[in-house]
DNA sequence: TGTACATCAGTGAACGCGCGTTCACTGATGTAC
DNA sequence: TGTACATCAGTGAACGCGCGTTCACTGATGTAC
């Protein structure tokens, strides 16, 4: 436990994890290189080998805490929905993060990733069951087709997605809140103008 | 119009494109380097400059022309759509776009850009008018709020970014089809069951 | 129709850069006795 | 409590790479007269 502070860094491994996280931020993804972490770290550019195989692994582990901390943050606005106005909540939670982690966000969700990497793959799953077990349990009625929990996902990150790109209004975050609302309200309350009925003419 | 084939291209602007969209597809955005694409185009390392002041200029004129690529090919499914059925067609079409050019959607999408070039500012202004439009034509009384375009294109951009992302069954073009159909009717026909009435909490 | 010349669209050498990764190494740590 | 030694976590030089971009250049083109 006697760090001297030169030598030995004492907990590398999250030191890493750290610099990346801040330089995903600062730089977007073209910024995370390994020698920028081991730089940021204050450590010399191969240390981080010590922790991480190569590059990916360290990329990963960022997107497998992103994940993490994804769940968390839904977790905090609404442990358990079960109205669409909770639901709503949720959503603007998660595009919140989103607007909040941009770089972070694309990396966990917008870039090709090696299915190799076993942490990443069961934070994956487990975000994925999250937000798809938040609906189910919302609505255990009206999960017949079992669509629902996909639709619902699919808008919000679509709405994330769209705000990230700047092809929304996202000048305040009581707009942004205001639109996931909407949009997430426009999904569970009919629109009874446009029954299809019959319409289909295929 | 004489090319003798070696010295002047003829039509170097096009290949470059044409170049660069291939490396796009091959290995992903990363593959994406000026050098890349003048190799590809069979000329020396800085004949592109004659053509795109920088590599950014390269990219957002793919970009633009995925844009372009994508409203033709929305058109294609349906040209005016008027039911929800006929939405889904449009749907599936964008999804399936998506899918059949990954790294070219996730660059027109998932890059943060410049809004410096006007060409694909542009070009993003009117895909995103084409698409706000159909479901406006499509629905003109349910546009009381303005919230539905918005959330008909984050539900579909959503379904495509979770099925590029591996986070959604993509094994078949059938079923990524049934699923943006079962998410577009999701959104237009209303769960009963789950009217909140006035379950607002707040 | 022929020629002079401006312009255009290429070339290729060169620059400096940051990257991932390897390697043999060494200083610090902690454990067995 | 002291010491020998294995192990661990760093160092730093070095590799080869591909990149974006600059520069002065030159071959081809086409137009004015």
């Amino acid at each position: 436990m006697s760090q001297t502070g030169t030598y030995h860094h004492g907990d590398l491994r999250a030191a890493c994890l750290r610099a990346a996280r801040e330089l995903l931020e600062e730089d977007g993804s073209a910024g995370l290189s390994l020698r920028a972490v081991a730089r940021r770290a204050g450590v010399s550019a191969t240390a981080p080998y010590r922790h991480y195989e190569d590059r990916d692994a360290l990329v990963s582990a960022v997107a497998a805490e992103g994940y993490r901390e994804l769940a968390q943050h839904l977790a905090a606005a609404h442990p358990s929905p079960s109205t669409p106005d909770d639901l709503a909540a949720v959503s603007v939670a998660y595009v919140r993060f989103a607007l909040d982690h941009p770089a972070l966000f694309r990396a966990m969700f917008a870039e090709p990733c090696d299915p190799t990497n076993e942490e990443r793959v069961a934070a994956t799953a487990v975000i994925t069951e999250y937000v798809r077990g938040l609906v189910r349990e919302a609505f255990p009625g009206a999960d017949e087709t079992g669509a629902l929990p996909t639709t619902v996902w699919a808008l919000v990150h679509g709405l994330a997605f769209l705000h990230l790109d700047g092809k929304l209004d996202s000048s305040s975050p009581e707009v942004v809140a205001d639109q996931v609302r909407a949009a997430v309200n426009a999904l569970f309350t009919a629109s009874p103008a446009l029954g299809p009925g019959g319409t289909t003419d295929e």
